[in-house]
DNA sequence: CAGTAAGTTGACGTTAACGTAAACGTTAAC
DNA sequence: GTTAACGTTTACGTTAACGTCAACTTACTG
């Protein structure tokens, strides 16, 4: 981390195994703000922090709109009452959204369990072919 | 369901709230193989079965591809040999994924609640101030 | 038999999320 | 002083996953 605190872009860029390019481009969404040294850019670790937010979301398959609108959840900006009872039914739907995602990958992984069984059985049944002295 | 059990494009497109050009499409893609009367395409069950795995894919982010590398996975095809050691290794990883994200998914779900919670408590002064008779 | 509802095959358009390349500035090291 | 290593902007290219016509056939229905 370069000195005060700051991080360039291509440390980021490693240490999340993404280009520079998607970082640039995350900034030409306005997902990310980084202050400048002239024409470099600094990174805050507010700003890490955002990135790592953002990748967290393309994980379980949002998009960057999507990401946006998370992460927008924790921002005290919404702090305005009239927004306040919104906000809260967004928390409601998106809470909805990732529960039945863990469904999606229980059920998922329920069927990986069923596929590896079967697997094994079948080599455990060609090995014991091969083996079995009274074959 | 039309007689003998098959579906057509338009009750399985209602059914799982798709259009039928992308029923169609998957069709291109090669990840379902509806029979045909004449011109019209009949689905079996287990092209619905299909579709829903494929949905389900989408839903926590797969690709068409990653969704029919993982349904392959059920498919009794890959019973050579050979290949077998192959995919239990690829569930494996598959499985590694999946456990990934609901890893993501638990730590925003966690994050859910905190902006609940700081939203309640906001709420909850808010009415404080305009209810509380000391005021 | 005209209308309409559901199906078909092209074929081109669109959006998201970057990749890739060109052309250039700046700093540190040898 | 020049050669890397790192940074910059601008701009066009690309892939996935459909959307959106258009132009047509088939099947019932009043």
């Amino acid at each position: 981390m370069s000195a005060k605190g700051f991080h360039t872009i291509s440390e980021l860029a490693k240490e999340f195994d993404v280009t520079t390019r998607t970082i640039r481009f995350y900034e030409e969404k306005g997902l990310i703000r980084p202050l400048r040294d002239g024409q470099k850019r600094l990174y805050t670790p507010a700003d890490r922090v955002r990135i790592k937010l953002i990748l967290r979301g393309k994980r379980i398959g949002l998009t960057l709109a999507e990401c946006v609108e998370v992460i927008d959840m924790y921002d005290p900006d919404h702090n305005n009452l009239e927004q306040l009872h919104s906000l809260i039914g967004k928390v409601a739907q998106r809470r909805a959204l990732l529960m039945q995602q863990k469904k999606d990958i229980d059920d998922m992984l329920a069927g990986l369990d069923e596929v590896q069984t079967l697997c094994e059985q079948a080599l455990a049944r060609s090995n014991g072919a091969s083996r079995n002295p009274l074959n």
